[in-house]
DNA sequence: ACTTGCCACGAACACCGTTCGTAGATAGAA
DNA sequence: TTCTATCTACGAACGGTGTTCGTGGCAAGT
């Protein structure tokens, strides 16, 4: 009966306009085969479309994630998505709260809140650098919605408050390491290239070209730029060691800052 | 003679696609008042194109800025574009770099470095606020390629540089400087909204969202947020001084970090 | 058994960036 | 001057995009 009927709209679904149609079809598709397919398991919930949003991202870049894409993953029209997820910024807030599934929630120590708050930090860049394409997402959203990323912002700043700082203090610096980690992992997500865009191509065709433009200028135009492509390389060394200089100097201004209105 | 001959092979450019053609053609095309609207000036220079997305940007946000938009403003077909701008994103470098185009490039001064830095730093993140959705672009663009945006790199590396560090201390800091200057200023135009968008309703009404989830949580499972978002309020006092905290606290860090390598 | 509400989804709308081919203008050569 | 070659402008179209509408079938409440 289910079978059958499914079968039926399948088939007329192009006729089912017309009603008063005969057998005249083109060919009445025998569909012994077909209908194990329909029937198969649909379930379709929001799970499974954030899922499958981030295996389309994983393979082929934030870019490849439309709407059309995740819908033929989990074959059906785009149309079905919008049961599940409201917009296609809800389904990047969604699939940015699973990226952060099982990064650690730090209890805040008062007697390690230096070293914690690095690991923090570290933890939550190398989840975005993890994740290509997650970086833009978070660049887009900043103020997190989602119970995960909530989760991670309280640990933050519960680390800033046992290091002695007052609310104040704690949000404005945790505004700032948040801007900055987000910044950078998407920085290199932008010409480390995710595997699939031209990425690491592109940035490298551009540090090309404009060492040759640098060079054909007459000498002293500008110099310290001049200075500086010479030892330069494109993807020299690990990113992290360059996010962990910006790191190290936010905490330590974060830290003056803070000892210089209350005292510490 | 010159309009004569223009309107020669104008009238007759239909038919000599058909040379046995007869007077049947619809209405033999007098166009005695067609011939001025063609040649009424259209210059259509790459720069025309760059001032007139410019004009949209700052009048709808970049997400305006469409090819069919600002050929539209100039009033053609989008196609005709391309002959002055390789692409979309050719076009967001060019007005970026139009931008900057009467921001100061300062002389380094090695007496003064601390404060040019803090100076240009800031003015560079005022033109970016100016001109809402320049930020945007500049996130996306990272490695300069144009000239005006190049002098200003040279001129803030010059100021490093003044300051005593090594060309690789100046470049660590001034990559830092810049992407926190840029991610500041795009943060800002996403929820301080662009006089279009709804940027600032939006993050209203996000903040008020999450407030109220906050209170609706079981006491303590976000207790640290919970604190801060009591003295919150959405869109309170100058963005720069924000900024400029953040800015203190690099500059603070920088400094120490090249001092603890170069001994000074 | 009937109604009601919900989920799936085909079709369509209004856009988008970009390319192709052609017509007109212009500049250089003869 | 006349012929040719090169360049600009641009209408039309291609292959996408996010989102909405309306319908049709299913399941649960009454």
């Amino acid at each position: 009966m289910f079978v059958a009927s499914t079968l039926f709209v399948m088939s007329t679904s192009p006729s089912a306009a017309d009603p008063a149609d005969p057998g005249a079809a083109a060919v009445p598709p025998p569909p012994w085969r077909k209908a194990a397919r329909p029937s198969s398991r649909r379930p379709l919930s929001t799970g499974a479309v954030v899922e499958a949003a981030l295996r389309i991202m994983a393979e082929e870049g934030l870019a490849g994630v439309t709407m059309r894409r995740v819908a033929q993953a989990l074959d059906t029209g785009p149309a079905s998505l919008y049961a599940h997820v409201r917009d296609k910024q809800d389904l990047h807030e969604l699939m940015l709260d699973e990226v952060f599934a099982d990064a650690p929630v730090p209890v805040p120590d008062p007697g390690r809140w230096r070293e914690q708050l690095r690991e923090h930090t570290v933890a939550q860049v190398r989840v975005l650098l993890d994740n290509p394409g997650s970086a833009e997402i978070a660049m887009r959203t900043m103020i997190p919605t989602t119970p995960r990323l909530m989760a991670q912002m309280d640990a933050q700043i519960g680390i800033l408050r046992a290091g002695g700082m007052t609310p104040e203090e704690a949000g404005a610096a945790g505004d700032l390491l948040a801007l900055y980690g987000t910044a950078f992992a998407f920085e290199q997500e932008l010409h480390g290239g995710p595997g699939q865009a031209s990425g690491a191509e592109d940035a490298a065709r551009r540090i090309g070209e404009i060492t040759g433009y640098l060079r054909s200028l007459p000498e002293g135009v500008f110099p310290h730029l001049a200075a500086l492509v010479g030892g330069m390389a494109p993807g020299r060394g690990d990113p992290m060691r360059h996010f962990e200089y910006g790191l190290d100097a936010i905490i330590a201004g974060i830290e003056r800052a803070a000892g210089r209105e209350s005292g510490t």
